[in-house]
DNA sequence: AAGCCGTGGGC
DNA sequence: TGCCCAAGGCT
């Protein structure tokens, strides 16, 4: 039951057009979360983070199946980490997450907590993942945000193109269209990312596949485009991060084998950059030295 | 708090 | 073809 009369007509749509038209994915199955529990969860959603679902999804099985829980994760070494973290991009969310299952293992008895706070203070987890654990995997009633349901509230409720910048207000947003209920509560924070990511895109709003449609500020509005904040990303060509991206490729490459540091990026044109790149990604704790050479850490 | 941090696919 | 985007987090 909604507590907002308001937003009552929001959840029931999303909550009805959810049970017929979400995407059976790995973390969302039955088995999947009896077998990996909260600590599956909490590895999908780190692998999650900036990197595509479709991408996502034959890593994490892969993982799984070497790691299934905390424990085992705790006891890898960081190289073995890297490598099996292999091309999903940011690799220190695989230290992090590494680091988390450590913390877990310490401070946790192994079990994964489940308090929005005790989640929070893992090192990769914020806002938006500790509170998708709390709710995906527990059941907890909590809002949940990411891109998808800011740029959904954005256009439904606000009547807006593009979300403001992140802030503090967007969890009252999109606490506000929960029921009081915590199953259908989850459902709607499911059902919001869920509709952003395959009906109202960045890219194009597909008001006719869209349960929203007739509820739509931006819709009734006549689609004003409004001013656009996002901010540009950076070059990647002939960036640090593509300089980082090519050193540690060379080393897991290298299959557990050491390189010396010449031959790590052996034909990148600025000699300056190649020794800063490699020297932040050993700051990071992402390369070690050892004797003149480079290898994963150990 | 604005900028940094990988990688690959889509338009 | 380059640019935009992706279930963010950290400093």
């Amino acid at each position: 039951m909604p507590d907002s009369p308001a937003s009552a007509p929001i959840a029931s749509a999303l909550i009805a057009w959810y049970r017929d038209h979400a995407r059976d994915l790995p973390w969302r199955r039955e088995e999947y979360l009896a077998r990996y529990g909260a600590w599956g969860v909490l590895v999908s959603e780190f692998m999650l983070q900036q990197t595509p679902v479709n991408r996502v999804i034959p890593h994490l099985e892969a993982w799984l199946a070497r790691w299934p829980d905390p424990l085992s994760l705790a006891a890898a070494t960081p190289a073995e980490v890297l490598q099996q973290w292999a091309n999903l991009g940011y690799p220190r969310r695989a230290l992090w997450l590494h680091r988390a299952a450590t913390a877990i293992r310490d401070e946790h008895a192994g079990v994964t907590p489940r308090d929005v706070p005790a989640l929070l203070a893992l090192p990769g987890i914020g806002d938006y993942t500790a509170r998708a654990v709390a709710v995906f995997a527990f059941g907890d009633r909590h809002p949940v945000v990411d891109t998808n349901t800011r740029r959904v509230i954005a256009r439904v409720v606000h009547g807006r193109a593009q979300p403001d910048p992140p802030s503090r207000r967007d969890l009252d947003d999109m606490l506000a269209l929960l029921p009081d209920e915590p199953g259908d509560a989850a459902v709607v924070n499911a059902a919001t990312m869920e509709l952003g990511a395959t009906v109202c895109t960045a890219r194009r709003a597909d008001c006719a596949r869209c349960p929203l449609a007739d509820l739509c500020a931006w819709r009734a509005a006549g689609f004003p485009d409004g001013e656009d904040r996002r901010r540009r990303q950076a070059k990647y060509e002939g960036s640090d991060r593509q300089a980082r991206g090519g050193a540690l490729r060379a080393l897991r490459h290298a299959e557990g084998h050491r390189l010396p540091a010449d031959a790590v990026l052996p034909d990148w044109p600025d000699a300056i950059q190649r020794d800063r790149a490699i020297d932040s990604l050993i700051a990071d704790g992402l390369l070690e030295a050892a004797d003149g050479e480079l290898l994963l850490p150990r």
